[in-house]
DNA sequence: CCCAAATATCGATATATCTCGATATTATGT
DNA sequence: ACATAATATCGAGATATATCGATATTTGGG
């Protein structure tokens, strides 16, 4: 859930390329279902491949990506390695695209 | 500016395709900047080229893309043709966009 | 030290996307 | 009808992304 405000901001050229290369890292099915796995939790990468069906290798993978661009943090207990949303403007996001899909 | 209200819905695997595919449309930076001229105006595709310093043809293939899900409509009028945003939900997330890189 | 579990990284192939010139379409003026 | 302007579409080559198996790395237990 999201309000306008209507700001005459503008990104320059080199942010843009920087949102949209966020974007992009949102933009596929399997880091969306990550992504609201992980909303207000704290999942290891065998917790979410398994509610994914995927294999902890491509797991792993997408949570790198979304590491890479901040949107993930990660905290390390033994072998086990927790995934977290560090970035709040991710929630914004996911709200925008809950209220656009359901 | 956007709003976390946390809810616990989820969205079912093709919304996530649906989402994603959304969301990939957007992930360009030309794309973006596009959207951000067309905030809250109604601009010829020449124009919007002009702007951008694109040719008209490559404005026009980004803006069918925008068309196709439903982010923008046109309008023709003799030879031009004019282009909005039509989903709101384009107008929160640029909003995000602009709050986190600017 | 050795093995097994959990996670991460690498490399190759397949697939999708971008770019850009060429061509097509549509509308206007003469 | 013809020429021109404004858009739109097509097609090919270049670039980027996804996928998946194989292989590392790291950690804890015996």
């Amino acid at each position: 859930m999201s309000i306008h405000i209507g700001h005459p901001l503008k990104l320059d050229a080199s942010s843009l390329v920087e949102a949209a290369e966020c974007l992009r890292i949102l933009a596929h099915p399997m880091r969306l279902k990550l992504l609201l796995l992980l909303e207000g939790n704290r999942i290891t990468v065998g917790e979410l491949a398994r509610a994914c069906e995927l294999k902890s290798n491509v797991a792993s993978e997408h949570l790198r990506l979304m590491m890479r661009c901040g949107f993930l943090s990660l905290e390390k207990e033994g072998q086990k390695t927790y995934y977290q949303i560090s970035e709040p403007h991710v929630f914004s996001i996911l709200e925008c695209m809950k209220s656009r899909f359901v």
